[in-house]
RNA sequence: CGGGGCGUGGCGCAGUUUGGUAGCGCGCGUGCUUUGGGAGCAUGAGGCCGCAGGUUCAAGUCCUGUCGCCCCGACCA
């Protein structure tokens, strides 16, 4: 590639709708633009970028007994009415209507797909177990993406699909990809990635593990432990949490507490800390609109995904356009609640004394409060982690941590198979219906990802495994006619054996390297007429761990060895 | 969906408060000079100021509506 040809414009200024690095350098370095919200043309380095990913993809998939296939993005309504999704899943799923009426989708996701293919393909246990892959385009209709990459609306995604005759196979294969997904972020140049339990989400279920690219700029809460492993997304995360035994118990006492409707001026008034205070928060069911109240401690914000796991609803908080009977901002524990309004404890409030709650009229709160006395025949736990609890497992201080999502594997168990109708014949002669479990791994965000680990302030550092070319030469002075043969020759040679792009503009040399910079390519070769008069020519590296100057004719050689080792 | 911000040439921005001929830097074309970290001089092209209404002698600027984009939150495989 000549990049006096390549098209795509490399700018010096940031452009101002970025903000995370990675989508700031696709910008600036012309790997992307921007088409819609969420929606982003891939140029010529990116898409080469997205390959290399892919191969990598498919040779761990292969690697694992995988069979890639590729199912159709637009899907008939039909097959996901099987399943219960096309109603069960919310706007992010796109529906249209083809020409003859026909209600159809855009695929998010191929659980369905992969078993209308499999359940007529397969019959008998003696076939078991697979699993079947694809590398495809996927439209999610986000309500937010965000990030340039990182969170976008249509993208590239490789999602495999396994079936078993047996919990335990699942099992087993499970760890299989499990151990397949860490070599990948490996193979790519990640090195920040963890795995952490997950919510399954509307993917059905039970065990789940998302795969973490740890960063500041991450969209994710996660808790991990620093002593024992324990890592889990802010979702399921536990902890236990400390408890002051000491306090003793007080009488109860109503005091006048104007205007006082948060906690923080709860404290001040009080001259006490957040956790000697029961904060009460209002939601309703999003399946039939009633009220829940949650009583917890008020140096704690309620976890909605516990929640809604105990209710088997979703939730939303209330808002001021809800009608209520609630005197808001006083929400007392020990109110005498409507019988159409659920009320739950958080287990921090457990053996709390001398605790201050609301008087569930206007102004007043109460103090005093000992949860023992009060006949709460149970407590939930629906709190979310703070950073600094005990790690339930060792014991130490929990850590919160911000991810980006890299990839997810789950245990579907029978939820699509069942649906789905999904059946073969075992051993015993007997129809039974299969086990299932789904894997997940987002090509574009992963490259976005790699760039938020490997960059300097010039541009990304594309590690070789991913690199759009590997090697980058600079010809300066390329008006000099020896130069530029050099040049010339070295690109030709190279390109037998290595991807090559060489810059053979004829602009100055500080213009060529802070393209070279931007593009990332990680072996640099520069040709100058200076470089010619020693008889050399220049070779570093993007990370610039390496620079050597070698005679012209020793440069294949030499370059071939530094390739080799950075592989 | 809630909160905040922004739409002026390809990119980054000023101009809007106080209405009066649309500007700057980068980039792009041409010529000369230059040539190791985003060169210099000269010259040129490119914008009905997101869109639609309205107010006014006059609207980038004021009013109404609408569309789009970004950030935070909700949401999310």
């Amino acid at each position: 590639m000549l990049l006096s040809e390549l098209l795509g414009e490399r700018y010096k200024e940031k452009p101002s709708d970025a903000q995370l690095i990675s989508h700031i350098f696709l910008l600036r370095g012309g790997y992307i633009r921007q088409v819609s919200n969420g929606i982003f043309t891939l140029l010529t380095p990116a898409r080469r970028i997205a390959l290399k990913i892919e191969a990598i993809l498919r040779e761990e998939m292969d690697s694992i007994g995988g069979q890639e296939v590729l199912f159709p993005v637009a899907l008939p309504a039909d097959l996901w009415r099987e399943s219960g999704r096309y109603d069960s899943v919310g706007s992010e799923l796109l529906r249209f209507k083809d020409r003859t009426g026909r209600d159809m989708l855009l695929g998010m996701t191929h659980e369905e797909a992969a078993v209308h293919l499999a359940r007529s393909e397969i019959k008998s246990y003696t076939q078991y177990p697979f699993m079947i892959y694809q590398i495809q385009t996927k439209f999610r209709d986000e309500p937010r993406s965000r990030g340039g990459l990182v969170r976008v609306r249509e993208f590239t995604m490789k999602d495999g699909y396994s079936f078993h005759t047996s919990q335990q196979d699942l099992e087993n294969y499970y760890d299989i990809v499990f151990k397949a997904y860490e070599k990948i972020y490996k193979r790519a140049g990640l090195s920040g990635v963890i795995s952490v339990k997950s919510d399954t989400g509307m993917m059905g279920g039970n065990v789940a593990h998302e795969f973490m690219y740890l960063s500041d700029g991450g969209e994710d809460s996660l808790v991990v432990c620093p002593e024992c492993g324990y890592s889990s997304n802010m979702e399921v995360a536990v902890s236990k949490v400390e408890h002051d035994e000491k306090k003793p118990a007080k009488e109860q006492k109503t005091v006048y507490t104007p205007d006082l409707t948060d906690i923080k001026s709860l404290t001040d008034f009080f001259g006490i800390a957040e956790k000697d205070t029961i904060k009460a928060t209002v939601f309703k069911r999003t399946d039939n609109d009633k009220t829940v109240i949650v009583f917890i401690r008020g140096d704690r914000e309620v976890n909605e995904s516990k929640l809604e796991k105990i209710l088997k609803s979703e939730v939303r908080p209330l808002t001021s356009e809800d009608e209520t009977d609630l005197v808001l901002g006083f929400v007392g524990i020990t109110g005498d609640f409507d019988g159409d309004i659920e009320v739950y404890y958080d287990e921090t409030l457990v053996s709390e004394n001398d605790m201050v709650t609301g008087g569930n009229k206007i102004d007043y709160h109460i103090t005093g409060i000992n949860i023992s006395e009060l006949k709460i025949d149970k407590f939930y736990d629906i709190s979310k982690v703070n950073d600094g609890d005990e790690c339930v497992a060792c014991g130490s201080h929990l850590q919160i941590k911000r991810g980006i999502e890299v990839g997810n594997i789950f245990q579907l168990g029978k939820k699509y198979s069942e649906s789905m109708d999904m059946t073969y014949v075992d051993r015993d002669g007997q129809l039974k219906i299969p086990t299932m479990g789904c894997y997940g791994i987002g090509v574009g965000r992963l490259l976005a990802c790699i760039i938020e680990e490997h960059h300097d302030e010039n541009g990304p550092i594309w590690p070789m495994s991913v690199a759009p070319w590997q090697i980058h030469i600079n010809v300066l002075n390329s008006g000099d006619e020896d130069v530029r043969e050099v040049g010339r020759n070295l690109y030709s040679k190279l390109g037998e054996k290595f991807e090559v792009v060489m810059d053979d503009r004829e602009v100055g040399a500080g213009f060529q390297f802070a393209d070279a910079d931007l593009l990332g390519v990680p072996v640099r070769l520069v040709v100058s007429r200076r470089n010619l008069k020693n008889n050399v020519v220049e070779v570093s590296t993007r990370d610039k761990k390496v620079k050597l100057e070698l005679p012209i004719d020793e440069v294949l050689e030499g370059v071939e060895e530094l390739i080799s080792k950075l592989k």
